[in-house]
RNA sequence: GGGCGGGUAGCUCAGCUGGAUAGAGUGUUGGCCUCCGAAGCCAAAGGCCGCGGGUUCGAAUCCCGCCUCGCCCA
């Protein structure tokens, strides 16, 4: 907010250097203002100067003079301009500035960072889309975390989200799983019974299988794989919603594979692509000529076994998110899911449709060390951990910030040990005692009669001039274009990264100076401070779905 | 063999569209509670940003090659 005011005064200065003859309009929006890092620095740099020499074969610090010239004469807003290494121009902004940020914040409340950037358009989330064949593993974990916190950011920019999870009950591992829990019945019932070969050997079959039997007793010892398939869906189902919810990860819809083929539109897929001669039959296969979307190789659609590939589905499902209207799509994958990807994308294009509006969140995997050792996971044998695992441990916001905590692409280390054994210098804890310390601050206060202010215009901002205040105010002036940031990246990591830092920052300013002292007007300044803060603190928190605790 | 993603402090990881002296947590070492919550703070130590070229005023960041780890495809 106080850079963008900065911003226009340095690009009407920049127009002004044109109408001059100092230099061309060139560098029209190549050149930034940006926060330097280092202190002495002043508060706010640009590069312009730098831009303008590279493009125009001119004296970079001539450059930056001429600028520095342009912004003469003292005012209630610039404090001083400096030419400073190769040619940077760094600006000195008055101390009494930085307070101002306290004004929208008390105004907007918990609206503070929310922005009307996506002018309600439809925007559709697709994550977990596990099918029901066990309980969420560890990965299912990270992808419904990371999936349910870019949802957030889009709606905080004013974004109409649709959440959905996308599923098939009808494959063969369905089938499979029927079969499974079958044998287990069978088993259960002192009964001769065949487990299969690459059936799902985890504890939840039995447990589904005894439900089964208590309800029913043996009467379906004769009973078919789907009825058992049916059951167990809808048992795992049932599991994975409560884990869901466990996890604070909700959807508005659910989308069942199935639907695609009842309602015709797998098919009309292939006639489509097919009126296009984008098919053709090989080898009794159907194949779809990717080759003509820049692919190495054209891509079978159709076994021929007559049993469509993953990708035909997809790309009808696909399809129908365009139709359904949605202006573009984000959509959470594991990274094994990758190869999928680009036929996805040539068969939108083949359709007609703007494969830029889907965009693809990747995440690598997860790995568990308990103990200092890696924790191996197979889901055949069951050996992995599962989500409801690691909420029992670690509790849904310790497991929510840890999942936050690395960005998409990189593999994530869970250190268990460290997540729960250490609860105490948590992370986590680090963030939320923050909040909590705030709000203790007002507790106080009230017990002592110190009477907090209702809000900015009743004190006297002009009291906070320590270093530490003007570097969180700062940090809170930052965050309405953090979340924009964010939320335009996909990458709600920032957010964690950020309520670090301020953090940090708050811990530290609080052990060096009381806020509430026998100075009055001075006490209301940083009462009205603290309150700002608590107020970014507790956004911040919430926009990517953690909890922000008054006391702990 | 091809594709994608990593390689930054002992460990786990940030580093936004290239910017001025490389960042955090954790671990190690040493300090701080009569005082708004010590789940906290302060200080120290710790780095050929995988390797080699290139692009330019300037590269951890962009391009090419190689090494290595993970995932996927064949």
């Amino acid at each position: 907010m106080i850079k963008s005011q900065l911003k226009e005064r340095v690009d009407g200065c920049f127009k002004d250097g044109i109408v001059q003859g100092f230099w061309t309009s060139a560098a029209a929006d190549k050149y930034t203002v940006e926060v330097p890092k280092h202190e002495g620095q002043g508060d706010f740099s640009t590069n312009l100067a730098l831009v303008v020499a590279g493009m125009e074969k001119q004296n970079p610090k001539a450059v930056a003079a001429k600028l520095a010239d342009m912004f003469s004469g003292e005012d209630d807003f610039v404090a001083k301009v400096e030419v400073a290494g190769p040619g940077f121009v760094n600006f000195f902004l008055r101390d009494r500035v930085w307070s101002s940020v306290l004004i929208p914040v008390h105004e907007q409340g918990e609206q503070f960072g929310l922005a009307a950037i996506g002018g309600r358009q439809k925007v559709m989330v697709e994550y977990v889309s596990a099918n029901p064949t066990g309980p969420l593993s560890i990965g299912h974990g990270r992808n419904a975390i990371l999936g349910d916190s870019i949802a957030r950011l889009l709606e905080a920019v004013g974004y109409d989200v649709t959440r959905e999870y996308y599923f098939n009950d009808a494959g063969r591992q369905m089938r499979v799983l029927g079969a499974s829990t079958r044998a287990r019945y069978l088993e259960l019932l002192g009964l001769e019974s065949d487990f299969p070969e690459d059936g799902y050997q985890g504890d939840y079959i039995y447990d589904i299988a005894r439900n089964i039997i208590d309800e029913l007793g043996d009467s379906l010892k004769d009973a078919d794989v789907e009825v058992f398939r049916d059951r167990s869906q809808a048992a795992i189902f049932a599991d994975i919603n409560t884990t869901l919810d466990n996890m604070g990860v909700r959807f508005d819809s659910y989308f069942n594979e199935h639907t695609l083929y009842e309602k015709g539109l797998v098919d009309a897929v292939v006639d489509d692509l097919r009126t296009k001669d984008l098919i053709y039959e090989k080898d009794g296969a159907t194949w779809f000529r990717t080759t003509e979307f820049g692919q190495e190789q054209d891509r079978v659609i159709i076994k021929s076994t007559g049993e469509p590939t993953y990708r035909l589905p997809d790309i009808a499902y696909h399809r129908e998110k365009f139709r359904r209207g949605f202006t573009w799509m984000v959509n959470v994958f594991g990274a094994d899911h990758i190869a999928t990807v680009p036929d996805v994308m040539a068969g939108i294009r083949a359709l007609g449709f703007d494969d830029s509006k889907v965009r693809v969140v990747l995440h690598q995997f997860v790995t568990i060390t308990r103990e200092g050792k890696q924790v191996k996971m197979s889901t055949r044998k069951a050996t992995f951990i599962t989500v409801d695992e690691l909420l029992d441990e670690v509790g849904a916001d310790v497991l929510r910030f840890f999942f936050l905590m690395r960005k998409a692409d990189s593999q994530l280390e869970f250190d268990l040990d460290l997540a729960k054994k250490q609860s105490q210098e948590n992370p986590v804890y680090y963030v939320q005692y923050a909040f909590a310390r705030l709000c203790s601050i007002e507790r106080q206060a009230r017990e002592k009669g110190v009477e907090v202010p209702a809000g900015p215009a009743s004190v006297s901002l002009d009291q906070l001039k320590e270093v530490e205040e003007y570097e969180l105010l700062k940090v809170i002036g930052d965050y309405p274009a953090l979340i924009a940031a964010a939320a335009e990246d996909l990458a709600p990591h920032r957010i964690i990264f950020y309520l670090m830092n301020m953090a940090g920052l708050f811990h530290s300013y609080y052990n060096k100076h009381k806020v509430i002292s026998d100075d009055a007007e001075l006490t209301a300044a940083r009462l009205c401070f603290c309150h700002g803060l608590k107020t970014v603190f507790r956004n911040g928190l919430h926009v990517v779905g953690l909890n922000a605790p008054e006391t702990m």
